[in-house]
DNA sequence: GTGTCACGCGCG
DNA sequence: AAAGCGCGCGTGACAC
């Protein structure tokens, strides 16, 4: 008796390159069915062909009684998109054996078509070598490369696509949290094609104006440098010369060598810049980052398409180890910012990035996410309390712990010990200097400890003698059991399997030699999947609501941007609210989640706090 | 000339 | 500055 064929197809395209906001356009496909059948179209060389294959293509889409499956669908669904000009996603069941890859084995090195085809069904890899080795004599893109060439690898491809999803369909079905996270991927991606093709607009007069300060200034410092390095070494030292500027450090200048010869900004040039002030250091960081300043801007700009709009790559599974996103070409979610107190010479890229004419930016993030999880990941019963409490504190909670007034004894004991934190953390008010300054301590301890940082490292950060930081962190110890003992709970899994599931059933492989980043994959991943839901269902209700007037641009691990028009400002209290509620109901998480709003007009430096209806 | 590597650094 | 980790990408150094 035969079994009922599932109706899925797989369709792999053929492409000009790898742009599809850009100029790059499809020019062939190759379909298979369940039982392995291929076929070949090409969408160039000959009207009738074109057109022939136009419509077959358009059918294959509009037929919504077949599943479309492919390796990377957002690539394909793309092309197809703009061949035939016309939303194919929404209204499409699409199926991606990329992303499966990813659910089923995160610790997969490469997710590759091929790679994948070859190891789990023994397909050979041979078949693109001699298209390669055309396109690299002509220097010319697969289109031009022969047909009969061309068409070997393309029904293999598209039985590769077949092969990938009927292999691993079935295990993401067999699980229900998989196949849960699956649909959620697969509307992810609908989402991100329409955030990439949205694009994120740069201010092209204001990002030469910066650049041409940079490069004045970076002039300026690089001269400096060699001339200095000169006097020092007799020999003509560039600042990107990390060997020699290594040795000119410490071999020349006999500057304390930190770590082991390096010269990285945080871990060396900074502390060095506070204990042995030398203007080289300081020139070396303003060479280094404004270097990197121009460079990325100019990347920026080369991005950007006529309408000064920059259209990244989002992959949706760029970190295939703890399911959050990356995005290249370029990468926005490291777009630099200003005043950040970690880069003295900092290069304004954020100001360069402006709202589309008309438009305001949003962007809103999650407040305290990474604490939050790992305090929810713990189960610890005091902390979780705390974050519960109406107007909780948790930094504020343990600054308590770590600060109380010194007494008598301490105080003969320890009689050198700072002021602030003699006085004790309860001596000072929301506001003040002090206040500030303990807290953020007691902040970094808090994550470092269920991090599994001991009393001396601890210490270290409290700004307090040894002795004192073991006796506090016995009492932080005692207070929050959970907090600081479910690393060893957490290693211990993943030494037993492997793995570790988070809180929406994703699977997590942990080298077992590494089980110590079990708290870190757990509370990434717990993070990404919370910006990953919001993203869906925020868009889904934009779509709604506005029509896409309003929309998401970018995410950024623990934050969303939206674009949004100024003619509908008027609603702005109400929309915010839905999304407030939207973004922030997760019944997996046993602590509140809470966001916050800001709004940008002028540039995405710029922000202001954005308040709306109904929250204080 | 092309590819790979380690480093450094931006963001979270 | 300080405990841990994930990404992309520009650079210089070095092998081929």
């Amino acid at each position: 008796m035969a079994l009922p064929i599932p109706p899925v197809q797989a369709i792999d395209t053929e492409t000009t390159g790898l742009a599809p906001h850009g100029s790059d356009t499809m020019f062939s496909y190759s379909l298979c069915d369940w039982d392995g059948k291929t076929s070949v179209h090409r969408l160039d060389g000959g009207p009738i062909r074109q057109t022939t294959n136009h419509a077959n293509l358009d059918k294959f889409w509009s037929d919504t009684s077949i599943e479309k499956t492919m390796f990377n669908a957002k690539f394909d669904t793309l092309f197809c998109e703009k061949k035939l000009g016309k939303r194919l996603a929404e209204q499409s069941v699409i199926h991606d054996s990329y992303i499966m890859s990813h659910l089923l084995r995160s610790d997969r090195k490469v997710h590759k078509l091929k790679e994948l085809a070859w190891e789990l069904a023994g397909i050979p890899r041979d078949d693109e070598q001699a298209i390669h080795a055309y396109v690299r004599g002509v220097e010319e893109n697969f289109s031009h490369v022969p047909e009969h060439l061309m068409e070997i690898y393309q029904h293999r491809d598209a039985e590769r696509t077949m092969l990938m999803h009927r292999y691993m369909y079935p295990q993401i079905q067999a699980n229900p949290k998989f196949l849960e996270i699956y649909k959620m991927e697969m509307d992810l991606i609908k989402v991100t094609m329409r955030m990439e093709k949205r694009g994120m607009m740069i201010h092209r007069q204001r990002t030469l104006d910066t650049m041409a300060k940079l490069e004045k200034d970076l002039a300026l410092a690089t001269q400096e440098f060699v001339t200095i390095s000169e006097k020092i070494t007799g020999q003509r030292i560039f600042p990107g010369q990390t060997a020699k500027v290594s040795k000119l450090l410490f071999k020349y200048l006999k500057l304390p060598d930190l770590a082991d010869g390096s010269t990285s900004k945080d871990d060396v040039l900074l502390p060095l810049r506070e204990q042995h002030p030398h203007p080289i250091i300081d020139l070396l960081l303003k060479c280094r980052s404004w270097k990197h300043g121009v460079s990325m801007l100019a990347s920026y700009l080369d991005y950007a398409d006529d309408t000064d709009t920059i259209h990244p790559s989002i992959n949706t599974c760029g970190a295939g180890s703890t399911g959050r996103e990356s995005c290249s070409k370029p990468n926005l979610q490291n777009v630099e910012k200003d005043g950040n107190l970690k880069n003295p010479f900092p290069s304004p890229a954020r100001l360069c990035f402006r709202p589309r004419p008309d438009h305001i930016l949003i962007p809103i993030d999650y407040a305290g996410q990474e604490m939050r999880w790992i305090v929810h990941i713990s189960g610890d019963k005091r902390m979780l309390a705390e974050f519960n409490r109406v107007g909780s504190d948790p930094h504020s909670l343990a600054a308590g712990i770590f600060y109380p007034p010194f007494t008598e004894e301490e105080e003969r004991d320890f009689h050198f010990v700072n002021d602030a934190i003699r006085k004790g953390f309860s001596a000072f008010k929301k506001g003040q200097k002090e206040f500030k300054m303990l807290r953020d301590s007691a902040k970094n301890t808090n994550f470092a400890k269920p991090y599994g940082c001991n009393f001396v490292k601890a210490g270290f950060i409290l700004g307090i003698p040894e002795p004192l930081s073991k006796k506090r962190c016995a009492e932080y110890d005692a207070m929050f059991p959970d907090l600081v003992g479910c690393l060893r709970n957490g290693m211990q899994e993943v030494r037993e399997c492997g793995y570790t599931t988070n809180d929406f059933g994703r699977r997590l492989y942990i080298n077992p030699s590494e089980a110590y980043m079990w708290l870190n994959y757990r509370a990434q991943s717990d993070g990404a999947e919370v910006t990953k839901r919001a993203q869906v269902r925020v868009h889904k209700y934009l779509r709604e609501a506005t029509s896409e007037e309003v929309g998401i641009l970018l995410a950024i691990h623990d934050e969303i941007l939206i674009e949004y028009p100024r003619k509908r400002l008027k609603d702005i209290g109400d929309i915010m609210g839905n999304i407030h509620k939207l973004m922030t109901t997760f019944p997996e998480a046993s602590v509140p989640m809470e966001i916050e709003a800001k709004l940008c007009t002028v540039s995405w430096a710029q922000k202001r706090e954005l308040v709306w209806k109904g929250v204080a």
